[in-house]
DNA sequence: TAAAAATACTCCATAGGTATTTTAT
DNA sequence: ATAAAATACCTATGGAGTATTTTTA
């Protein structure tokens, strides 16, 4: 059984006689009863019988009718999906995010993306935290957002924006007076993080365990709104991206310093697949993102 | 597209590597690689991508397998009903009944038939009144339970049972000590008949009308036991079969009458297409209804 | 080197065409 | 006589096979 013996059954049932329904299929009359012909003979049934000159279906038929009227609709909206993946204006973004407050940045980002490319299926998604890289080769998201490269002969790293990190404090704070700060400062404060693994905080990466310190106290908050009201209230310090703490800090809520020495920076990559990387919408994607660079960066 | 290009992908899904997937199909794992590049060629993209020795889906290959999870099983499901009917195992038996009474005898003489063919998709119905000819050959019906021949070059008509007509008359009615009746004899009397036209009641086409003749006063009443209800409470007569009214008449309520002179004999028809008229389960109908003749006959 | 997919090349099964016959109005 | 389906017959496409090459772990 094939999709061509659904199409023909369709086709009979739409236009009533087998000449009508071989032209809307672009075939000949004979080709139709011939295919048919074969199918009843492989599974030993007729599927129409002839009634004068028209043909109705037999309940076989009607079976095969039915199937029909279930699977070409179906069959059809996948062709035009695929249509539309093949001829770049449809496709599927999945994308992971590693960073919590990437993410905040992200969704007002892809608002725009999205007006002008309605036939991208687009998904956030914060599982494969740490598996990005496989998930990626293996098709199961389109592109993850990312401070920290994930080197790959077949993935395409798009740069969106760098920042610089700094600490955050309440204007009470005993460092806000400071133009900068040093892991020696942290060690003796209450230090507000997210709620992930130290291993992927850059404060004890980068800045703590390189000078063999740690913090009086460690506090994980899971809402960058909250953590930054908690630091306003001068119970905790933070050090958290530039772009993220700008709006609090305009408000004269909390106090940034940068770190002392050479700054923190951080860059924010979009690493996509390289085959997916000329992609018009791909493409349309980048321009969209760049055109959101948080101001204060 | 093809069904065997969902049933690659489906294969590829469930077994991992080509090889084992052609082996699960019977076929080489070449013939599966060429079958899709085809349909890659055609459409226009990709449906998986090497990932080591490992083959992963694209989001496209993706599209395809959630097609192939949809559709695969539905035409599974068509597939062993039309190998069931061309084994002669299942099929569709829809039966047309014309008369009411009919029904009342055949619903139950249909539970045995059931029992022994279930794969058989048996239903009762009453629409095609007066066109159950056309539709029986049209295979809209496959059956019809109907007093009245059909002669048709393609039908079979197989006898049931014959029975006679009788006058259904109240213990107390005038006429209840009479052996039977005449078209004079209705003429006096209330008639109950069930609510369908003249035309179609054998008390008017074969006794009043012959004798020119018409009722007294004429009630329709859609329900046998209504009627039979009515009919020993003395509020009329009514002509029927015999094997209808014999369970009335055994408990003491009507008296029945024949008609004087010859009795008027119907016979109970059921009728198929010649070709459905061989198989095995047309057959174990036919047997079990006749198993199911009413006593009284 | 082993295991898998892709490719080159060949073959033949069959889908589909044309022309004709059959069937019904 | 017309209109439709079925059939006979032919052709060529493309699906599937074997053997080989390429890729990767």
């Amino acid at each position: 059984m094939d999709i061509a013996h659904l199409r023909i059954i369709h086709a009979l049932h739409q236009y009533q006689t087998l000449g009508a329904a071989a032209e809307a299929l672009c075939l000949t009359q004979s080709a139709l009863s011939h295919r048919m012909k074969s199918l009843e003979h492989e599974v030993g049934i007729a599927f129409w019988g002839k009634q004068g000159q028209r043909l109705s279906l037999t309940p076989a038929g009607q079976e095969l009718l039915r199937l029909a009227q279930r699977v070409l609709p179906e069959i059809e909206v996948t062709r035009s999906r695929l249509q539309l993946m093949a001829d770049g204006r449809g496709g599927r973004l999945h994308i992971a995010v590693e960073c919590l407050p990437c993410a905040q940045w992200l969704n007002p980002a892809l608002g725009a993306f999205m007006r002008e490319w309605p036939d991208i299926d687009v998904d956030v998604v914060s599982q494969y935290r740490f598996s990005a890289l496989p998930a990626l080769l293996d098709y199961q998201i389109d592109a993850s957002l990312t401070p920290d490269r994930m080197p790959h002969g077949d993935l395409h790293h798009e740069p969106l924006f760098s920042y610089p990190l700094c600490l955050a404090v309440g204007k009470q704070h005993r460092l806000a007076a400071r133009p900068s700060f040093t892991a020696l400062d942290l060690a003796q404060e209450t230090l507000l993080t997210y709620p992930v693994e130290r291993s992927r905080l850059d404060v004890f990466t980068q800045i703590l365990q390189p000078a063999g310190l740690e913090p009086r106290h460690h506090k994980a908050v899971g809402d960058t709104e909250l953590m930054l009201g908690m630091v306003a209230s001068g119970r905790g310090v933070a050090v958290i991206p530039e772009w993220l703490a700008e709006r609090s800090a305009c408000r004269g809520e909390v106090t940034l310093l940068k770190l002392a020495g050479e700054a923190l920076v951080k860059q924010l990559w979009l690493v996509v697949r390289k085959e997916d990387r000329a992609l018009a919408w791909m493409e349309g994607l980048f321009a969209a993102l760049g055109k959101h660079v948080p101001s204060a960066v």
